[in-house]
DNA sequence: CGTGGCTCCTGGCGGC
DNA sequence: TGCCGCCAGGAGCCAC
């Protein structure tokens, strides 16, 4: 599910719950979640250390210990939770981080496709796993630069994240939506112009997407998001949506305004 | 290199 | 009602 914005309010939210917080113990509940660390070594990141900082990077959510870093990802389901009552236990919580404090970090994934990583740096992670400079950090020249020797399908292309780091479906989608730009038109034959719109929308979008909660139903008028839905018509001009699959992705276009190149 | 297909995983939904 | 296939906002891998 999270893509860039979520992550940045998942950061928000582990930076003013969980912050300075001594961690007393960490549980992994499974350990189909655990990417390329053992449980014993997470355990020695974390237990007994203060969270002294959060990060994000693309869909990368991370928080620094003295020593280590841990780096989560969500899947298309995870997502951090913070509580009190060991009742109100995240039905799906695969990792459980308890504080001196008697509250609790749950890393609930109902699918599973999230995974947590530790790593010496941020820096090292991102060169590790590939990845692109992030969505809303990057600069125009930067993204001109990871764009102009690309092939390809534009949807996809704004999805890879060792391009950019935080676009995922839903989002690709908006981006194109929002230019008229059917999702596959090849990157090659853009022009300058138009991928620096696609550069300044992409910024707009994501924050405006954080701005509203990362909840798709707060978009602003016009967005294509909320409809993102079998039978409805584009906010833009009525024309009911189309419903494709680009690179094997669930799209849905405008065949009014989105013409296919 | 780009793309399509398969895989991981769970659960909700529509169809029969 | 029960079962089945399909789909979901992610992403790595492999074959062509």
């Amino acid at each position: 599910m999270p893509e860039l914005p979520s992550v940045e309010l998942f950061r928000q939210y582990v930076q003013h719950t969980s912050l300075q917080q001594r961690i007393a113990r960490v549980r992994v509940y499974d350990e189909r979640i655990l990417d390329g660390v053992t449980e014993a070594e997470l355990r020695d990141a974390l237990q007994g250390q203060r969270l002294q900082e959060t990060r994000r990077h693309g869909k990368y959510l991370f928080v620094a210990t003295d020593r280590r870093w841990m780096a989560m990802h969500f899947g298309m389901t995870g997502e951090p939770v913070y509580f009190r009552d060991r009742n109100k236990t995240p039905e799906h919580t695969r990792l459980l981080i308890s504080f001196d404090n008697e509250n609790w970090l749950a890393f609930d994934c109902q699918r599973r496709l999230g995974n947590v990583a530790v790593t010496p740096g941020v820096d090292a992670f991102i060169q590790r796993k590939n990845l692109g400079p992030d969505a809303l950090a990057i600069s125009w020249t930067q993204f001109r630069q990871r764009f102009r020797p690309k092939r390809g399908m534009l949807k996809p292309a704004l999805m890879d994240q060792h391009t950019v780091a935080g676009i995922g479906n839903i989002y690709a989608d908006e981006i194109v939506f929002q230019l008229g730009l059917h999702p596959e038109t090849s990157v090659d034959v853009l022009h300058h112009a138009t991928l620096r719109d696609i550069y300044e929308i992409m910024g707009d979008i994501l924050q405006t997407a954080i701005d509203r909660g990362a909840q798709v139903d707060a978009l602003p008028d016009g967005y294509l998001a909320p409809h993102r839905r079998e039978g409805e018509d584009c906010p833009r001009c009525g024309t009911p949506l189309q419903h494709i699959r680009v690179s094997g992705r669930s799209s849905y276009v405008c065949p009014h305004h989105q013409r296919k190149p």
